[in-house]
DNA sequence: ATCTATTCCTGGCTGC
DNA sequence: TGCAGCCAGGAATAGA
C-alpha cells in the first residue's frame, strides 16, 4: 500500500522520465509532486480547467511507465513516446483532473516539528487514530505508524496529549527520510513506476511480525486492533501511557543518557 | 470530541 | 482440484 516513502519514490521517477513531455490534448508536464499520500501531475501551456492531475493511489493503486496496458490498468496517459499506465487491482485508488487537492492536513514530512506538537497539545485521541487521519496530518498509513511508533517507544493507544510532540515528528522525519532512500517498502507487491521494488521492509520491526521477536529487546511482537487496522507493538518497548500501576515492563535497555518521559514540558 | 461499524474491492490464503 | 469463506486496509460515511 502506498504510502509517504512509496509515493514518494513514485513522483521522482515520474519527474525524471516525463518532465516537459506532452500529454495530448492536456499540454506539458510542468511538476511532479505530492502532499502526504497524494500525488499530483501539474500540466502547463494551455490556460484550462482542471489541468492538474491529482492521484490518490488508495491501496494498490500504482503508476508503470511503459509497456502495454495490463488487466489492471485502470487509466493510461499517452505521453509521447512513454505511456503512463495507472493500475489499480482493488480499485480504491482515484485519478481525477481537477484543480484543487483534495481537503487533507498538512504533509507530515514537511511540516515543521513545532506544528506537528501543537497537533498533538491538548487532544485525547489515541495517536494511532490520530496519526492515520489524513486531515489532521497526511502521509502515514498503517505500516509507517506502527514503525514509527516502535522507534520512539510509544504504545499505539496512548493518548496524543501524552507525548512528547517534537520528539515523535523528529522519529517520524528519520523513518520517512529512511525508507525514502530505500525505495520505500515491498510487502506484496509495491513496485515503482520501473518495476523496482523497495527495500524499507527489511527493515520492519514491528508491521507484520507478531509473535516474532523486537528486535530491540526479543519480547514477542503484539498485534491488536486500534483504529479498525491491524496494530503492531511491542509491549516492553512501547509501554502504555500513564503505565497501568504496578506493570513493571522495562525495556531491556542500558540508559546512559537521562530517562525522558514522554510528557509535555 | 472521539469512537466503532460498514461499505467499497479483489488476490491470496485457509480449510474442508 | 475446487470452492466457500475470510483476510488485508485507505477513505468515506453513518451512528453511538
Amino acid at each position: 500500500m502506498p504510502e509517504l516513502p512509496e509515493v514518494e519514490t513514485m513522483v521522482r521517477v515520474l519527474a525524471a522520465h516525463l518532465l516537459a513531455r506532452e500529454l495530448p490534448g492536456h499540454g506539458r508536464l510542468a511538476s511532479v509532486w505530492r502532499h502526504g499520500k497524494v500525488a499530483v501531475l501539474d500540466f502547463s501551456g494551455l490556460a484550462r480547467a482542471n489541468s492538474r492531475l491529482v492521484a490518490r493511489l488508495g491501496m494498490t493503486g500504482t503508476f508503470r511507465l511503459g509497456g502495454d496496458p495490463g488487466p489492471y490498468t485502470r487509466q493510461t496517459l499517452p505521453f509521447g513516446g512513454l505511456p503512463l499506465h495507472f493500475d489499480d487491482i482493488r480499485r480504491f485508488g482515484r485519478l481525477q483532473w481537477q484543480d484543487a487537492l483534495p481537503p487533507i492536513g498538512p504533509d507530515v514530512f514537511s511540516l515543521p516539528r513545532g506544528e506537528f506538537a501543537a497537533l498533538l497539545a491538548g487532544r485525547d485521541r489515541r495517536i494511532k487514530a490520530l496519526l492515520l487521519d489524513q486531515m489532521t496530518v497526511s502521509g502515514l498509513g498503517n505500516i509507517y505508524c506502527d514503525e514509527c511508533l516502535h522507534r520512539a517507544g510509544i504504545h499505539p493507544l496512548t493518548p496524543a496529549s501524552a507525548i512528547d510532540g517534537q520528539r515523535l515528528h523528529r522519529v517520524i522525519r528519520e523513518t520517512l527520510a529512511e525508507a525514502i532512500a530505500d525505495g520505500g517498502s515491498t510487502i506484496s507487491d509495491f513496485v515503482d513506476p520501473l518495476g523496482r521494488a523497495g527495500r524499507f521492509q527489511e527493515r520492519h520491526r514491528v508491521y507484520g511480525r507478531a509473535g516474532k521477536p523486537c528486535p530491540q529487546c526479543a519480547t514477542p511482537i503484539v498485534r491488536v486492533v486500534a483504529a479498525q487496522r491491524g496494530t503492531h507493538y511491542c509491549p516492553a518497548c512501547q509501554p502504555l501511557w500513564p503505565p497501568e500501576n504496578g506493570g513493571s515492563h522495562r525495556p531491556n535497555r542500558r540508559r546512559t543518557e537521562p530517562r525522558l518521559l514522554p510528557s509535555s514540558g
